[in-house]
DNA sequence: TTGAAAGCGGTACCAA
DNA sequence: TTGGTACCGCTTTCAA
């Protein structure tokens, strides 16, 4: 309430009984200043609470310092943490992050795109495009802005991109389950139109083949992110495919449906033992979608994408690009973790 | 490639054959144009592909339409959640959203804080204060920019607060597990230092002694947010309070740690019939963060608090304090909202 | 109905 | 080492 007014640069220089060019000179740490000056200055700003205008800066010269991000869904884990390591690294840069979300289907894309663009942003990051994705690559190097993908799976190729290594990391899960004896291992979960889900596909029918171990169609079912769909389903699958010893699951939720219908299936069973029942029947692996520690009842290793991580990357790869215009085009594949529990 | 020069209203007057007062008045739909001019300002602007400047229309006249955000933790569901209602609000509006991370202990507020302020932003939203939260308050209303608080719990008294009615939410918990015949009412989860969970155990409390009903404080029990714990937790208190037939859990973890834990008792204590021994015995309600439906295995009521209605309320108040200066401080509580299965 | 011109808060070049 | 000053892109009186 002490003082409505704004203050700017002028204020400051009158107060120190310096020219504003000075004063910029001083914040900006440029021009050789005498210390005396430079001290009557600061102290001048201190005095005033003087805040530093970036919009007025950005106007007149160099950057604004803020990247826009369109984000498919804040609301998925993945994505939220993606979000927080982006803005972490931008804001040890001095950098700051503008949010917009593009929707589920990218409805909102286009029109977060253009208010970005409004805002003078430096360069815009799409955190899992649609559709709509090829479009704003083009409108987005029509008007010289700096912009990289980050998606779940394979996006544009002509653009940059940065995305999790899906193959491999089914290759390890599956890898992990072959190690551990497993010979017969199925899939449970996700949905056959998504493309993580074809990549991941991918790296655990390899490494069957690689270890000459059976691969069945049958084997491989899909199922919406509900526990209780993932806990008839495994059970289905195993009453069907009683030889099955290990289930890939597509994510925690699936996972954790899974061990639900596995500990009922056990009690029914009327085994004796609660632990051998499931040691010598089925084990359990699964995709994270973040460090999931508080999941730590269910049994079996996890294989994870450090969306963290992956949201710094990003940030290097728009500060890079932004840096150096020619920058080539180039993308990134993160390497997933494996965490084996007990 | 085509254009990587800015183009500026300069652009769009020349090309129009007007003046730049003109395109102004024609972008914002002020001065009374002849509808004749009005087209040949916008065919230029379309033609061009002219993006309008906000920074520069900003720095001139009003608001800036831009309101920041400082977020404690965005990989909490809980604030996701609020976020992303509160990005759509401002969207809704022509606004946007800056993003901050405050830090689970507000180590970053303050630098947030700062950098809000250069960029001038019209308000700012801190959502998960700590104890920085005062003197950013202060700091606030010395500058004149509209602060709105949203949190967990009650917070400051003086300063504009929406939260969610965690009384009320445990209350309806406890009376929804009298209400189908329970008596004997345990609580699970959750640290004692919280003051959300403090509150939600008031509620708890009031309601047991207005029904009348039995409260020992042997059955309440801290637990950390694992499943495993949990599961371990609930089968101590059960195993020493066999009496207790219905446990309110403090989060969704926690219930589907206890979930697991009774799976695995019911199975070891050799029953005859699965259902009959948890209906019989041992009834689930939890507090959720988010909407669950991926949670759907677990038995039992939940109570939420609806995050992105908050965020959307957040937006109104915080507009509201741009539009109204002079607003009187008021703070908002949200109610939850029970959800029941089956 | 339209145009000219004065800023908004800074930056940066050119002189002093 | 400093000061003067012309902008940056747009809004907004004030005249024409």
């Amino acid at each position: 309430m002490t003082q409505m007014k704004k203050i700017t640069i002028n204020d400051v220089a009158l107060a120190a009984g310096v020219s504003v060019s000075t004063v910029s000179l001083v914040l900006s740490g440029k021009g050789r200043i005498s210390s005396a000056t430079g001290q009557r200055v600061n102290e001048a700003v201190e005095q005033l609470g003087f805040v530093r205008n970036r919009q007025a800066a950005a106007l007149r010269g160099g950057q604004s310092g803020v990247i826009g991000l369109i984000v498919r869904d804040l609301t998925t884990p993945f994505y939220a943490e993606l979000t927080a390591g982006l803005t972490e690294a931008l804001e040890a840069q001095g950098r700051m992050l503008f949010l917009t979300q593009g929707g589920r289907d990218g409805e909102r894309m286009r029109r977060g795109f253009e208010a970005l663009m409004k805002q003078g942003v430096d360069g815009i990051v799409i955190a899992g495009a649609a559709s709509e994705g090829a479009a704003l690559r083009d409108e987005a190097n029509r008007l010289g802005v700096p912009l990289v993908f980050a998606s779940r799976a394979s996006y544009l190729d002509d653009a940059d991109n940065i995305r999790p290594d899906n193959h491999q990391a089914a290759q390890r899960l599956t890898e992990h389950l072959i190690k551990r004896g497993h010979q017969r291992i199925a899939w449970l979960g996700g949905r056959s139109s998504s493309l993580t889900r074809a990549e991941r596909l991918g790296g655990y029918c390899a490494t069957l083949l690689q270890y000459g171990l059976p691969f069945h169609s049958e084997w491989i079912v899909e199922c919406e992110p509900s526990q209780n769909q993932a806990a008839q389903a495994i059970n289905a699958l195993l009453r069907h495919n009683p030889t099955i010893s290990a289930v890939l699951c597509h994510n925690a939720t699936v996972a954790m449906g899974a061990w639900f219908g596995l500990l009922r299936a056990g009690r029914q069973s009327g085994e004796d033992s609660f632990e051998s029942y499931f040691d010598s029947t089925v084990a359990l692996a699964a995709f994270a979608e973040v460090e999931e520690e508080r999941l730590d009842d269910i049994p079996g290793a996890f294989v994870l994408t450090p969306a963290r991580e992956m949201g710094r990357s990003v940030a290097e790869r728009i500060m890079q690009r932004i840096q150096y215009a020619e920058e080539p085009i180039k993308s990134q594949i993160i390497a997933p973790r494996l965490v084996t529990r007990k």
